[in-house]
RNA sequence: GGGGUUAUAGCUCAGUUGGUUAGAGUGCUUCGUUGACAUCGAAGAGGUCACAGAUUCGAAUUCUGUUAAUCCCA
C-alpha cells in the first residue's frame, strides 16, 4: 500500500535524480517508428556541444518538454530529437585558447592534430550540455541523439553541397565580405552586429591634378585612402559637375585617381565627394563594379597594414590612422576632423570591428531558395506563433542578399571541393577525390576552408532522421510539428531550414514556429558573460529543484515577450510545488481505510463534491485550450489557480468533516475517492510543466500503470460540469467571505464562534444552506446559525452584510458601534451607488438595449436586479441605524 | 532612415475574437499555529489601464497621432 509518511517540506533533491533515472530505466523517453499511430515531433535547437546550460536553453527546453510530455500523454507517436551543434567559431575558439595556455598555436600543431584535440575536447566537455538538459527534466529520445559533425550529417551536408553546387545556386567568387580579424575568417553578413559609435568625420584635401583646385573629401576611415581608386559624386551636384572626368592626386601617395559620378552619392551627405576604396567597403566595391575601378587591398587579414601602404606597413589600422592622421596635418592635408557617429559593425560572436574585404568565398545563391520559403509561411503552411514573427521573417527574406558560407577555419564540415594542381580544375563531389576527373592528375588538393555552422544547423531537421536516405524516420515524423526557439535565431536559423527544409526534405521542416523571448535579469539587462550577471540555471535546480525553475520560466510571461528573472518569483514557484507537495500529504494521511474498488453513487456526492468536480472538469477543458494555443503561461496559471484557489484553499477544507468522521464509512469513502479522483488527474495535468514533483506524488498515491508522463491526458469530463453546483457553492463561499470579514471588523477573538442570521430570498437556496450549514461553522465560525426567509424580522443589534439571495446578520452581544457600523454600510452604500448607475445609464440607453447581443442585456438586468437588492437591504439597514 | 515590441497596483507581469465590480505574484498593513502546509491561513489598503483624438450603444482591448523605453534591419 501508498506510504503516508512523506517529508513534510518538499524537497526537491531527494527525487527528481531518482525519477528521471526511472524514466530512462523503462525507455519512456523512446518513440519508434509505428506508422499507425499520430506523429508528433520536435527537434531540438542544438546547443553548442562545448557550450553550458543558460537560462535561454532551460526557457527553450522547457517549453520543448511541456510539449512534448504533453503530446505523449495525449496519445501521440512523440520524438523528441536531441542533439548538438559543432559550433565551429565557439569551438574551435575555446581549444585555441587552451592551446594559448601551453604557449601554442593552432598552427604549431598542423590541421590534423588540431582537429584531434578539438575532437578530444568535444568527447570530454561534449556530454555536459545533454546532462544539463537531463537534470531539467527534458524527456528527449537520447538513443536518438546526433551531432552535427557526425557521420550521417557530414553525408547530407556533402550531398546538400554537391547538389546546390550543382544546380549552379553555389558559387565561388571574389567579392566583398566581412572579415573579423580575430577569429580570422570571412562571416555572412547576419553574423555582424551594427552599433553606433562616436567616431569623426575627417576632411582631406584631394588636389585635382595640375591645378591649385582641390576637393574637399569627408571620411571616416581615413588608413582605406591607399586603397582609393577614385572619388564619386553626384551628377547633378553642380558643385563637382565641372570635375566629373577630371583626376585627383591622391596625399601623401602621390597616386592619381579619377572624379566619375554616380547616383550612389548623396550630394547632402558630408560634403558630396566620396572617396572611393574598393577592396575595403561594400558600397564602394559596388560602386568600383560599375565604373571598372581597381581593387587595391591595403590590409592585411589581422586589421594590420599592408605592405603596400609604405611606413604604415605592420602597423595596426587604428595605430596607422593616428599616425596618418598626425602626417596629414603636417602636410597640409588635413582641413578639420568633425565629431560624427556612424554604425561600425561588430563580429556577433568575439565582438572584435570587422573590416569589409576582398577575398575569394563560397556564396548560396538565395534568391531561387527563399521564394518558396517566403510563400511556406505567407500561405500559412508554417505559422509563426506569435503571429508577428511573421512579417519579420518574411521582410528578411524578401530583401536577403547571397550567403557567404565559407570559413576561414578548421573545425566544421570541409568545403567538397579539389582543385588539380596540374590543369586547373575545380571538382565539387561527394566522395574524396583522388584523381582529376579532367586531365587523370593525382596532384589534388581539397579547398582549405569549411563551412557556416548553419549550413548544416539547416538541415537539422532532416539530417537528424537519415537524408539522405529515404528512413521510415523521415516518412513518419517529417515535417516535424514545432520548432521552439527564440527571436534571435529567426535569421541565422530557422529561415534556412526552411529554405533546406523545403529544397532538400520536398516539403516545409515545421508547421509551427513558436517563438519565446529572452531571459533577462532583474534590471532588463541581457545576460551577459562580460556583465557578469548571468543567472545559472544548475544552480536554481540545485538549490529549488527543476520543477520550480521550470514553473517560473514559463509563467508570468506571454509568448515572444522577453522576462525578467527575479528570485522572488522562483521562491514563489516553489512555493507553490510545497502547496501541493502537502495537499497531497494531507491525502496520504487520510487515506486509512481507502477502497480501491469503492466508486460513489450519485447520491453520495455532497456539494462541495460536485463543485470541485466540475471546477476540475472546467480546468481540463481550459488548460487543454490554452495549450493548443500556445498560451503555455495561462495554462500553467490556471493549474496553479486551481490547486490552490479551489482545491487546498476550500475543497480540502470542505472535506475534513467527512474525513475525520470515521463513523461515517461511505461519506469518508465518498471524500477520499473525490480527494484522489481530483489529485491524481491534477497531477496529470500539472505533470507537463512540472514532471519531477508530479511523479512523486503519484507514485505514492492510489494510480493505475508504471508513470504519471504515460498515463493518458485527462479528457471527455464535460459530464461532471454542474453549473447549479458551482452557483450554490459560490453563493456559500461568498457567505461565508462576508462573515469572516465582518468578525474581522469587529475584531472577533479567532477561538470564538458568532452568532450568525441568514435571510433567503429564496427556498431553494434557504435549503442548500441548511444541508450545508457545517462549512459556516468551520469556515467562518459562524454558531449558531438561524436560516430564515426574507419575510422575517430583521435582527436589530447586528451587523449586516449582503451577497446575492442571501442577507447576512451579524447579532453583537454589546451594543455595535453606530457610527463604524453606520461609516462601512455607506461605503458599501455609494459602491452600489456606482454600479448601480452604471448598470443603469447601460439598460436605459436604447443603443445597447437595440444592439447588443440579448444574453448580454440579460445579464445586466440581473446585475441591476441583484444591486438593487443589495442596495435596499443595505439602506434599510441605514435607516435602522439612524433611529438609534 | 525603415520596421517591431512595450507602456495596466510600489515592483514584475496577466488580461487571446470589444461587454469583468480591471486580476495574479511579490511587497505593504492587521490578525491568526495542538491535527497538509508559517515555503501557511484570514482580512485589508493600493490602479484617471502613458497621453490626445477617432470608431462604437459600449474601448485597458480596435484605428490614428504624440511621448517614452527597448530591439531588429539598413
Amino acid at each position: 500500500m501508498e506510504e503516508s509518511n512523506i517529508p513534510k517540506v518538499y524537497d526537491p533533491q531527494s527525487f527528481e535524480k531518482k525519477w528521471y533515472k526511472y524514466w530512462e530505466e523503462k525507455n519512456l523517453f523512446h518513440a519508434e517508428v509505428e506508422a499507425d499511430k499520430k506523429p508528433y515531433s520536435i527537434v531540438i535547437p542544438p546547443p553548442n556541444v562545448t557550450g553550458q546550460l543558460h537560462m535561454g536553453h532551460a526557457l527553450d527546453n522547457t517549453l520543448q518538454d511541456i510539449l512534448i510530455r504533453w503530446r505523449r500523454m495525449q496519445g501521440y507517436n512523440t520524438l523528441w530529437m536531441p542533439g548538438c551543434d559543432h559550433a565551429g567559431i565557439a569551438t574551435q575558439a575555446k581549444v585555441e585558447e587552451a592551446l594559448r595556455k601551453e604557449g601554442k598555436s593552432r598552427h604549431d600543431l598542423g590541421r590534423d592534430k588540431f582537429l584531434e584535440r578539438v575532437w578530444d575536447w568535444k568527447n570530454q566537455f561534449g556530454s555536459h550540455i545533454t546532462m544539463q538538459l537531463r537534470s531539467l527534466g527534458s524527456s528527449c529520445d537520447w538513443e536518438r541523439e546526433r551531432f552535427t559533425m557526425d557521420e550521417g550529417c557530414s553525408k547530407a551536408v556533402r550531398e546538400v553541397f554537391v547538389s546546390l553546387y550543382n544546380k549552379g545556386l553555389i558559387y565561388q567568387g571574389t567579392r566583398i565580405t566581412n572579415w573579423c580579424p580575430r577569429c580570422s575568417t570571412a562571416l555572412s553578413d547576419i553574423e555582424v552586429d551594427h552599433e553606433t559609435e562616436a567616431g569623426h568625420f575627417y576632411h582631406l584635401r584631394y588636389q585635382v591634378e595640375d591645378t591649385a583646385e582641390y576637393v574637399q573629401i569627408a571620411t571616416t576611415r581615413p588608413e582605406t585612402m591607399f586603397g582609393d581608386t577614385g572619388v564619386a559624386v553626384h551628377p547633378e551636384d553642380d558643385r563637382y559637375k565641372h570635375l566629373i572626368g577630371k583626376t585627383l592626386i591622391l596625399p601623401l601617395v602621390g597616386r592619381k585617381i579619377p572624379v566619375f559620378a554616380d547616383e550612389y552619392v548623396d550630394p547632402d551627405f558630408g560634403t558630396g565627394a566620396v572617396k572611393v576604396t574598393p577592396a575595403h567597403d561594400p558600397n564602394d566595391f559596388d560602386m568600383g563594379q560599375r565604373h571598372g575601378l581597381e581593387q587595391i587591398v591595403v590590409l592585411n587579414n589581422d586589421a594590420t597594414m599592408a605592405s603596400n601602404t609604405g611606413k604604415y606597413a605592420g602597423m595596426d589600422r587604428y595605430e596607422c590612422r593616428k599616425q596618418l592622421i598626425a602626417d596629414l596635418k603636417e602636410q597640409g592635408f588635413l582641413i578639420k576632423i568633425e565629431d560624427h557617429e556612424h554604425a561600425v559593425g561588430h563580429c556577433s560572436r568575439c565582438h572584435t570591428t570587422v573590416e569589409p574585404l576582398v577575398s575569394k568565398q563560397w556564396f548560396v545563391k538565395m534568391e531561387s531558395l527563399a521564394k518558396p520559403a517566403i510563400e511556406a509561411v505567407k500561405s500559412g503552411d508554417i505559422q509563426f506563433v506569435p503571429e508577428r514573427f511573421t512579417k519579420i521573417y518574411t521582410n528578411w527574406l524578401e530583401n536577403i542578399r547571397d550567403w557567404c558560407i565559407s570559413r576561414q577555419l578548421w573545425w566544421g564540415h570541409r568545403i567538397p571541393a579539389w582543385y588539380c594542381d596540374d590543369c586547373g580544375q575545380t571538382s565539387v563531389v561527394g566522395e574524396d577525390l583522388t584523381t582529376c576527373p579532367k586531365c587523370g592528375s593525382t596532384h589534388l588538393h581539397q579547398d582549405e576552408d569549411v563551412l557556416d555552422t548553419w549550413f548544416s544547423s539547416g538541415l537539422w531537421p532532416f539530417e537528424t532522421m537519415g537524408w539522405p536516405d529515404k528512413t521510415p524516420e523521415l516518412k513518419q515524423f517529417y515535417p516535424t510539428s514545432v520548432l521552439v526557439t527564440g527571436y534571435d535565431i529567426i535569421f541565422f536559423w530557422v529561415a534556412r531550414m526552411v529554405m533546406m527544409g523545403l529544397e532538400f526534405g520536398k516539403d516545409i521542416p515545421f508547421k509551427h514556429v513558436f517563438i519565446h523571448g529572452l531571459v533577462r535579469d532583474s534590471q532588463g539587462r541581457k545576460m551577459s558573460k562580460s556583465l557578469g550577471n548571468g543567472i545559472d540555471p544548475v544552480e536554481v535546480i540545485d538549490k529549488y529543484g527543476a520543477d520550480t525553475l521550470r514553473f517560473m520560466l514559463i509563467t508570468g510571461n506571454t509568448p515572444g515577450n522577453d522576462m525578467r528573472f527575479y528570485w522572488e518569483r522562483v521562491e514563489s514557484a516553489r512555493n507553490f510545488a510545497n502547496k501541493l507537495w502537502n495537499a497531497s500529504r494531507f491525502m496520504l494521511m487520510n487515506l486509512e481505510g481507502f477502497d480501491k474498488s469503492f466508486v460513489p453513487e450519485k447520491s453520495d456526492y455532497t456539494l462541495a463534491d460536485q463543485w470541485i468536480l466540475s471546477r476540475y472538469a472546467k480546468t481540463v477543458q481550459e488548460v487543454t485550450n490554452n495549450l493548443e494555443k500556445f498560451e503555455l503561461g495561462e495554462a500553467g496559471r490556471t493549474i496553479y489557480e486551481f490547486i490552490w484557489n479551489e482545491f487546498c484553499d476550500w475543497y480540502i477544507e470542505l472535506s475534513k468533516a467527512r474525513l475525520y468522521d470515521t463513523e461515517a464509512v461511505r461519506a469518508r469513502q465518498t471524500a477520499q475517492y473525490v480527494l484522489g479522483y481530483v489529485l491524481e488527474h491534477t497531477l496529470r495535468l500539472l505533470h507537463p510543466f512540472m514532471p519531477f514533483i508530479t511523479e512523486e506524488i503519484w507514485q505514492h498515491i492510489p494510480h493505475e500503470g508504471e508513470s504519471v508522463m504515460v498515463s493518458p491526458w485527462p479528457a471527455d469530463e464535460m459530464s461532471k460540469i454542474d453549473d447549479a453546483a458551482e452557483t450554490n457553492m459560490t453563493a456559500i463561499m461568498e457567505t461565508i467571505k462576508s462573515i469572516r470579514n465582518m468578525r474581522a471588523e469587529v475584531k472577533a477573538v479567532p477561538s470564538k464562534k458568532s452568532a450568525v442570521v441568514l435571510h433567503f430570498a429564496s427556498e431553494t437556496l434557504q435549503t442548500v444552506f441548511a444541508s450545508n450549514q457545517g462549512y459556516l461553522t468551520v469556515l467562518a465560525s459562524a454558531q449558531p446559525i438561524t436560516l430564515e426567509s426574507l419575510a422575517e424580522g430583521k435582527p436589530e443589534n447586528a451587523m449586516t452584510a449582503v451577497v446575492n439571495g442571501v442577507e447576512i446578520y451579524l447579532p453583537l452581544k454589546g451594543l455595535i458601534d453606530v457610527e463604524k457600523e453606520t461609516a462601512r454600510l455607506n461605503k458599501e452604500l455609494d459602491l452600489l451607488d456606482n454600479e448601480i448607475k452604471r448598470v443603469t445609464g447601460k439598460l436605459s440607453n436604447v443603443g445597447f438595449i437595440g444592439k447588443a447581443p440579448a444574453e448580454l442585456v440579460e445579464k445586466e438586468r440581473e446585475k441591476q436586479k441583484g444591486f438593487e437588492e443589495k442596495r435596499s437591504a443595505v439602506q434599510e439597514r441605514l435607516v435602522y441605524l439612524a433611529t438609534l
